[in-house]
DNA sequence: GGGAATTGTAGCCGTTCGGCGACTTTTGGG
DNA sequence: CCCAAAAGTCGCCGAACGGCTACAATTCCC
């Protein structure tokens, strides 16, 4: 899902830790920061520190893409992947396999 | 491509900037931040404000997007797709066609 | 509906931020 | 090689940060 502001963010964080089923002040402790700084950061707190951001995406094992020109896409081989159709592929395999 | 750290930020920001041809100050107007602070945060400031960064990426037409438990991912259809190998299927490919 | 857990607020504190101006260092085109 | 543009560094400033304690409001379950 994109994410755009500090609000998508905040809503991010705090959805991703209820469905883990944790509460502020467990979350906190988890990510070495203050409660009410998570508190702050799922109000959409503009001004937060990137590092303690990151580091509550990761303690929540929530990860970040970033999508754009001048930025690649996953794994760079250096070798381009050969041009293929895809769905002709997965149309031969269910036809094949089984 | 993924983004952990605050070093992931400085490098795809300075690698999005000159893929642009833009000069730090003319970043620095645009994003409407100071140019010492796309100093700071192309070398990765751990504790640069969440907002300012987003705005920044933004200037540079870059997208962030969020995965994990809890977070819904773009394009639902309800039916999941179904498991399977891709490698076999790609080395299946490769042996039948052609 | 009541009491405990959870969440949200308020104020204090030392620390760091980010803008700015003024340099210095590095880079790259002619 | 040269020099101007770009990038990086330094110190000053007022403002905001984030942790903390204490308290208020809300939520949830029995």
């Amino acid at each position: 899902m994109r994410v755009r502001t500090p609000t998508d963010f905040g809503l991010m964080i705090r959805r991703a830790r209820r469905a883990r089923g944790l509460t502020q002040q467990q979350l906190a402790r988890a990510a070495a920061v203050g409660r009410q700084w998570i508190v702050e950061i799922e109000a959409g707190k503009p001004r937060a520190e990137l590092g303690m951001v990151l580091r509550t995406l990761a303690t929540l094992d929530l990860s970040l893409t970033m999508h754009g020109e001048g930025i690649p896409e996953v794994r760079e081989t250096g070798r381009p992947i050969e041009a293929m159709d895809l769905q002709a592929v997965l149309d031969a395999h269910r036809r094949t396999s089984r």
